[in-house]
DNA sequence: CCCCGGGACTCCCTTACGTCA
DNA sequence: GATGACGTAAGGGAGTCCCGG
C-alpha cells in the first residue's frame, strides 16, 4: 500500500519557521468539545516545520517497496498523502514536481527517516479553531484556501479537522457517559422507590377491612390497584399515582420535551431531566 | 435500468513525535 | 538524564456516496 508510486509535490512546502508563543491571550488550541477543559500551555513555543509529506517519501517508497509490511516503515509512509496529493493535483494547485521539491526535501529530511511532528503556531491553531467553530467541516475550496492562509498544505488542514473532529466526538462521547451513568443512578434509585411503593401497595391491599364497613358489598380498590405494578408511576413531587400504559410511556420517551400543544396529565418521573413533568 | 469499477470523502484506529511532570 | 503519560499530527484501512461506462 505504502509504496504506490509516489508523486512528490513542490506545493505548500511551507517551511514556516515561526516562532509561536509570543500570542498572548491566545486560545489554547485544543478546544474539546463545548467545553474547554483545556490543559495547553499558553506560552509553548511553536516551532511550524510545514513539512511536505513528500519530505520522507523518496526513502520511503524505495525502502518499503520490497513489499513490506506497513508497519516497518510506519515511522515514514506516506502513502495516504500521496494518494491525496495526487488528488490535490486535480485541484490545480500543484505546480511541479521537480527540481525545487527536491531541494526542499533536501533540506527538510536532513536526519534521514525520522518523521518530524508539525506543531501548529497559536496563530495557526485559532483561526482553525474559528474555522471548526463554523463548520466542521470543510468543501475542497475552502480547504484550499484556509491552507493558503495558514501556509500550511491543504492535507494539513484536512487533517487537522478530522483529529479536530474526532476530539469533538470523544469529548461528545464522555459527556453522554457521564449523562448515561447519572440516567442509570436515577433509575436505579427510583426502581428501588417503586418496589418499595409496591410493598406498601400489597400491603395496603390485604389489610381487612375495617369492620364499619363491613357491607355486603366489598370495598372497590383504588385503580391503581387494578393495573399492573410495572404499569404504575408515582410523581416524586406530589406523590400521585398515575396509569402508565403507552402514553406515559411514549411522554417518558419524549424525554419531557412536551410541545406546546401537549394535553398530556400524566405524572411521570422523566430521569433525564431529573424531574417530574407534572 | 442495473451493475461495476474507481475516485472522493470521511471515520476510525493506530503510530510516532514532542512536551511535561 | 531517564521515563511514562499525554496531546496531537499523520498514516492507512474500511465504509459510503457518486459518477461514468
Amino acid at each position: 500500500m505504502a509504496q504506490e508510486d509516489v508523486h512528490l509535490r513542490d506545493d505548500g512546502l511551507a517551511l514556516g519557521l515561526s516562532l509561536g508563543g509570543g500570542g498572548a491571550g491566545a486560545d489554547a488550541p485544543a478546544h474539546r468539545g463545548s467545553s474547554r477543559p483545556s490543559s495547553q500551555c499558553p506560552l509553548e513555543p511553536a516551532l511550524t516545520l510545514s513539512m511536505p509529506d513528500g519530505a520522507a517519501a523518496t526513502a520511503t517508497a524505495t525502502a518499503s517497496g520490497g513489499g513490506g509490511a506497513a508497519h516497518s516503515v510506519s515511522s515514514l509512509s506516506v502513502g495516504g498523502a500521496v494518494k491525496r496529493e495526487r488528488a490535490e493535483e486535480a485541484d490545480g494547485e500543484r505546480v511541479s514536481s521537480t527540481a525545487a521539491g527536491a531541494r526542499e526535501r533536501e533540506a527538510d529530511d536532513d536526519d534521514g527517516n525520522t518523521r518530524k511532528k508539525l506543531r501548529l503556531t497559536k496563530e495557526q491553531s485559532a483561526l482553525l479553531e474559528d474555522r471548526f467553530r463554523e463548520h466542521s467541516t470543510l468543501n475542497p475550496k475552502q480547504k484550499v484556501a484556509l491552507a493558503k492562509q495558514l501556509n500550511l498544505r491543504p492535507r494539513q488542514v484536512e487533517v487537522w479537522f478530522q483529529n479536530r473532529r474526532a476530539r469533538t466526538k470523544l469529548k461528545q462521547t464522555e459527556v453522554d457517559c457521564e449523562i448515561l451513568k447519572r440516567c442509570c443512578e436515577t433509575l436505579t434509585e427510583e426502581n428501588r422507590r417503586l418496589q418499595r411503593e409496591l410493598q406498601e401497595l400489597r400491603a395496603l391491599k390485604f389489610v381487612p377491612p375495617p369492620s364499619s364497613a363491613a357491607s355486603h358489598q366489598p370495598a372497590e380498590p383504588p385503580f391503581y390497584m387494578q393495573l399492573p405494578a410495572a404499569t404504575l408511576t408515582i410523581c416524586p413531587s406530589c406523590e400521585r399515582v398515575g396509569g402508565g400504559h403507552a402514553s406515559a410511556a411514549k411522554v417518558a420517551a419524549d424525554g419531557g420535551k412536551a410541545g406546546p400543544g401537549r394535553t398530556t396529565t400524566h405524572h411521570f418521573f422523566n430521569p433525564f431531566t431529573h424531574s417530574a413533568a407534572c
